[in-house]
RNA sequence: GCGCCAGUAGCUCAGUUGGAUAGAGCAACGGACUUCUAAUCCGUAGGUCGCAGGUUCGAAUCCUGCCUGGCGUACCA
């Protein structure tokens, strides 16, 4: 309809003196129903190239349209309205040749064809310092929701996890877990007081490094290491072998923890194999052949002040050692190498300042920057009792995403960071999204989804007669309507929050869908009318149950028979 | 100081490629279960769209300035 539209509108547009060569006219989705389903504002547009009155212009373009003619099966009526709006109403007609469709296609309703393009979302991408925070959990759904909106667009999707289990971090982790296991094993160890996260001192063995993890997780960790028999770690081992435990073990808990999200990813991709295949400093070397690159106070720089930045940035401390944008260069290098046409980086707002070094230094090198989306996402805030909730992986005292699986369940979890846009910040409620459970959104679509289902139940026990067949031609009434209409937009709304990478679009879109059921659930029955009416609306049931369970199914949420 | 994000109903937030009367959920108030699931629905009330200018037929949306909050602004990641 809107594609149909659209080629009549500006064929007209192309035919009619005056109208500039450029001018493209473009239909919107009127908020209010009295408006039609579609309109254009294109008459108010010209007005100022015609010099006539936008009303005027309104009704000779409706006049032009209704000439050519307009096919009734799928335009019912062309109104002027307003200043001079032109409104378009559906007819019934295509309403339910596009809802035979819907059903037709089921479970692949909204999906569109693959188009043989390759994309990369990278997300979590945690290093293996400590289990996942509530923030990574932002990150971790948003990503895999991303990435699902993507395959549904046509995308072949590879979910990749980027992470570092070298240098300073890790070195810490290992020294945190030594001296906790020292601990452990000798009571009488010399101890120190250092300061926690709230400023308030804790007990720490002397070798614990300063700035040490303080989290309970630390000494699990330890007490593990002892409890273990298969000597992994030498008793006298060092710090080492202690970090490469931890890192195994947290490892493997992340993993543990992004599995109960329903996240899955495809390939993990080692920091430290950029430092091997020595890409890190193929990426100098060529930066200072395109002349980016000076030295200064032992230290190597990028010429960032050159390419649109404030200063310049270092590349490789004076130590020898690169900071984290070099890294990040080669990587995203690498990325782009593998031949992705689209790569999706998911960073928290605290990432923000670390893009623009890497885009740069990829576009002189040559590279095609224009395929690279990062997504931003603002910061969670967890709130108990009204009260913000400490998170933070250093330190003690802070709730793990695991914590917040346990007390709220994976669908409320995922629906909670879904249903808001990535830039704005977010508000968790625990006590919303727990005791006040019962009047908890994300039950919306499901309820209606298991409504459904019962209603299918209760028809074949009750051995209702439906005929599959049925001509939908019989669905006329408001409600019904309202309902197909609604249903017939999923395809559009994975669409725009796809080219947006806004997976709220489709939260808010699903919770519709489910307004727009009850509603017609509330007028309209099933089981009980005549055969032709009753068979007609099981097919609109039956339809608003595929639109329900393939949106929450991008969504990653459950779509439950029963609740 | 500079950069990014945000400021919309009591609360949490949609709506921002400029369109017609700014929406939802929660909270509040009033109704509806002998019916296919009341985890629901219907109704009422609730707004200087942070402030001030500007652009135009039209601004929550675009431009400028200012205010407030968050995050950055490392030879941390």
């Amino acid at each position: 309809m809107e594609q149909y539209l659209l080629t009549q509108l500006n064929n007209v547009l192309v035919d009619w003196t005056g109208v500039p060569d450029d001018f493209v006219a473009e239909l919107e989705k009127p908020n209010n129903p009295d408006h039609g389903d579609l309109a254009t504002s294109a008459a108010l547009k010209l007005a100022r190239h015609l010099r006539r009155s936008p009303r005027d212009i309104a009704d000779e373009l409706r006049e032009r349209l209704l000439a050519r003619p307009l096919d009734p099966s799928i335009v019912s009526s062309v109104e002027v309205a307003g200043a001079g709006f032109i409104n378009f109403r559906f007819a019934d007609r295509y309403l339910h040749r596009q809802l035979e469709q819907l059903l037709e296609a089921g479970s692949d309703f909204g999906r569109a064809e693959q188009h043989g393009k390759t994309a990369i979302v990278e997300f979590v991408s945690a290093n293996p310092t400590g289990p996942l925070t509530v923030g990574h959990g932002r990150n971790a759904v948003l990503g895999d929701t991303i990435a699902n909106l993507l395959e549904w667009t046509g995308f072949a999707v590879t979910r990749e996890y980027y992470f570092n289990d070298a240098g300073r971090q890790m070195r810490v982790l290992g020294q945190s877990v030594k001296a906790r296991y020292d601990e452990l094993v000798n009571p009488q160890l010399p101890m120190k007081t250092i300061e926690g996260p709230e400023g308030e001192p804790v007990e720490v063995p002397d070798s614990f490094p300063d700035d040490g993890y303080l989290g309970e997780y630390i000494v699990d960790i330890a007490s593990e290491i002892r409890r273990s028999q298969d000597g992994s770690v030498p008793e006298n081992g060092d710090a080492e072998s202690f970090s490469e435990f931890a890192e195994k073990n947290i490892f493997e808990s992340i993993s543990a923890t992004l599995r109960r999200l329903g996240v899955r990813m495809d390939t993990f991709f080692n920091e430290r194999s950029l430092y091997d295949s020595g890409d890190v400093w193929t990426v100098v070397e060529r930066l200072r052949a395109l002349g980016y690159i000076y030295d200064k106070d032992g230290a190597v720089w990028f010429k960032m002040s050159e390419l649109g930045g404030e200063q310049d940035k270092v590349l490789v401390k004076s130590t020898g050692e690169p900071t984290y944008r070099l890294p990040d260069i080669a990587y995203h290098a690498d990325k782009l190498n593998r031949g992705f046409d689209l790569v999706v980086d998911i960073f928290g707002a605290d990432h923000i300042a670390t893009y623009p070094d890497v885009l740069a230094a990829l576009d002189v090198l040559g590279f095609d920057t224009s395929k690279i989306k990062v997504v931003i996402y603002q910061f969670v805030t967890l709130l108990r009792a009204g009260q913000p909730v400490k998170m933070s992986t250093r330190k003690a005292n802070f709730e793990s995403l695991d914590d917040l699986l346990d007390e709220v369940g994976d669908d409320v979890t995922r629906y909670f960071f879904l249903v808001r846009s990535p830039n704005s910040h977010l508000e968790f409620d625990l006590d919303a999204a727990t005791e006040a459970s019962e009047n908890n959104p994300v039950f919306y679509p499901q309820y209606a989804h298991a409504r459904i289902c019962s209603i299918e139940k209760k028809a074949e026990e009750v051995g209702v007669d439906f005929d599959s067949n049925q001509d939908l031609s019989i669905l006329a009434h408001e409600a019904e309507i309202a309902l197909i209409k609604s249903l017939l937009l999923l395809p559009s709304v994975i669409k725009e929050a796809a080219d947006a990478y806004e997976p709220h679009k489709l939260a808010g879109y699903l919770r519709d869908v489910a307004v727009a059921f009850t509603q017609f659930y509330g007028s309209c029955r099933i089981i009980g009318e005549d055969r032709d009416i009753s068979s007609a609306r099981m097919q609109l049931a039956i339809a608003t149950r595929t639109v329900l369970a393939n949106g929450l199914s991008v969504l990653g949420i459950s779509a439950p028979e029963r609740m």
